[in-house]
DNA sequence: CTGTTGACTGTCG
DNA sequence: GCGACAGCCAACA
């Protein structure tokens, strides 16, 4: 997969919605893909941006806590999207995330 | 143009 | 183990 843009926000954009359904990815994992895990903060922000390609509910903090449902419509929206893809989440934290967890290698 | 903030993580105390 | 500080880049006031 070719990067259209250099830009780290269209990076963001490229590796989430690779994101397959069951899967979950984290700040951290697409941060240090991009090159600085702290860069992480940026990819809450290229979500806040939020286009409607990036399921941005499949991102998740590294304790794999749902820490974007905030911004989302409703606290119980991402969690619900992430257990109807068979994503075990307890807490609004998700269960098992190793197991969950989705990392790009296609880029 | 400058300063603050933001869906975070890592290191230091 | 927990609290505070730093770092990263981009958008917004």
């Amino acid at each position: 997969m070719i990067i259209k843009q250099d830009n780290f926000f269209h990076k963001v954009y490229e590796i989430v919605r690779q994101i397959p359904q069951g899967k979950v990815s984290t700040y951290a994992t697409i941060g240090k893909y991009l090159g600085s895990a702290k860069s992480a903060r940026m990819v809450g922000w290229a979500l806040n941006k939020c286009p409607s390609d990036v399921p941005a509910y499949r991102v998740v903090n590294q304790k794999g806590l749902l820490t974007g449902k905030i911004h989302f419509h409703g606290i119980c929206l991402m969690q619900q999207l992430l257990e109807n893809e068979g994503i075990v989440i307890e807490k609004n934290q998700i269960v098992d995330l190793e197991i969950f967890l989705w990392k790009p290698s296609n880029i």
